[in-house]
DNA sequence: GACTATAGGTGTACGATGTACACTTGTCAA
DNA sequence: TTGACAAGTGTACATCGTACACCTATAGTC
């Protein structure tokens, strides 16, 4: 590398790492995403990296907590019940953004952002009266229930209304064996003339859950 | 290898294979899970598996469709919402048995077991009154929970409920930032305490999602 | 029994990956 | 001027998945 192209590059830092490896996974998945080739991006050696952040483990951690610094935090001045539903959109848009972090937003040394939304989402729901394990929860539902609509989204690839039928016509066909199973011919057939879409579906099984919710707040109890 | 050796050797085969590569992931995990390291547990050299699979990908396919094949299938003579409720824990619980499956069940190509259970839980629902759209409402809600349950469950590593606790403050301490969040302190503190079981937690946010489904079976309409 | 096709297992080799380690170089304080 | 330090380089190594050519034991066939 000539001096000349030294002196004009902007000189790295965590922060510019960082987001340049949050661009190349949005691009080409977590599979494809290297050292080498973030290295290369940035026009750049790969152990020049290693100037930045200790290893691959620490830059996928601060790669997730850039995705929750996204999610909007559940706001004061809403009902508990709009906070929850608006932060729910939030998160789910945020991983679909970045959908490379959706197996990953627990399991790794979380961040300041990552506690702050923790924080948020607690801090609300107490704050609108459920009591502590009412409010484990109502945390531990909503929560799985994003992080596996998210994980659904993309592993079943319905990205369109009209893919959504179509996917699912392409994965029973591959191995040919619809005939013995009629429900899912069912849903090969009628999906893409119902209108599918993901973000209806989210919202309805969201408010299912709300509901639910709601329903329960004040009292101490179980599901009925 | 010596003729000895390999005389009193079981040959390979494809279920040997399969069978040994869940054992295997089920101990190591799936990042310390390789050709290589299945090779050797198995007595042979690394290539010798490429008579009996494609490559790693379909290895993969296969482990996943053994983990189905694990999944009760909804019974035929029970309510619909007793058959939900049973597939339910019975998928929750494989999944525990074989973590390394978690991000995996509907990412890849689906095999026998995997057509076999989706039919059979669409079938159910169907059967169950559910017209079409609310049968893939409701059973997205809740593979959605289920698998978004599990999830977390090996994210977070509550194992046990003593675990709980101490695997929240632990997260937190590690970067020393409780003082600023007070619900997390809360959640440190309490937790241990309060018996959390993830049995118990799961069970509520189904019966949450189930008692909602009822409430709903034979409107079209979406939650209020 | 001799001959040969085939299935199953072996050995070597290649390119990709993460990263340890020793080096250069550009910048600034004293 | 010196010399410390931060940033970038280059080489090297272990580990991974797997292509390819090879060997060998068994099963038919004549």
């Amino acid at each position: 590398m000539t001096k000349q192209k030294i002196a004009n590059r902007k000189p790295l830092s965590r922060a510019r790492v960082l987001q340049a490896a949050v661009a190349v996974a949005d691009e080409a998945g977590l599979e494809a995403f290297s050292m080498r080739g973030l290295a290369q991006e940035l026009g750049v050696v790969p152990m020049a990296l290693y100037k930045h952040v200790a290893n691959k483990e620490e830059l996928l951690d601060g790669m997730v907590d850039i995705v929750f610094s996204e999610i909007e935090l559940p706001s004061g001045t809403l009902d508990w019940r709009s906070a929850m539903r608006r932060r729910a959109i939030s998160t789910r848009a945020a991983l679909q953004r970045h959908s490379w972090a959706i197996g990953m937003m627990e399991s790794r040394r979380p961040g300041p952002a990552n506690l702050r939304n923790h924080n948020a989402v607690m801090g609300c729901l107490r704050k609108a009266g459920f009591s502590f394990e009412m409010a484990i929860h109502a945390y531990s539902v909503q929560d799985a229930y994003i992080y596996g609509f998210a994980l659904q989204e993309k592993d079943l690839g319905f990205e369109t209304p009209d893919s959504a039928g179509e996917a699912a016509q392409r994965r029973a066909e591959t191995i040919g064996a619809l005939e013995n199973h009629p429900y899912l011919v069912e849903i090969a057939t009628k999906l893409p003339k119902s209108g599918y879409d993901n973000a209806v579906e989210f919202a309805w099984g969201l408010d299912l859950i709300l509901d639910g919710l709601a329903q329960l707040r004040h009292t101490g109890a179980a599901p009925a």
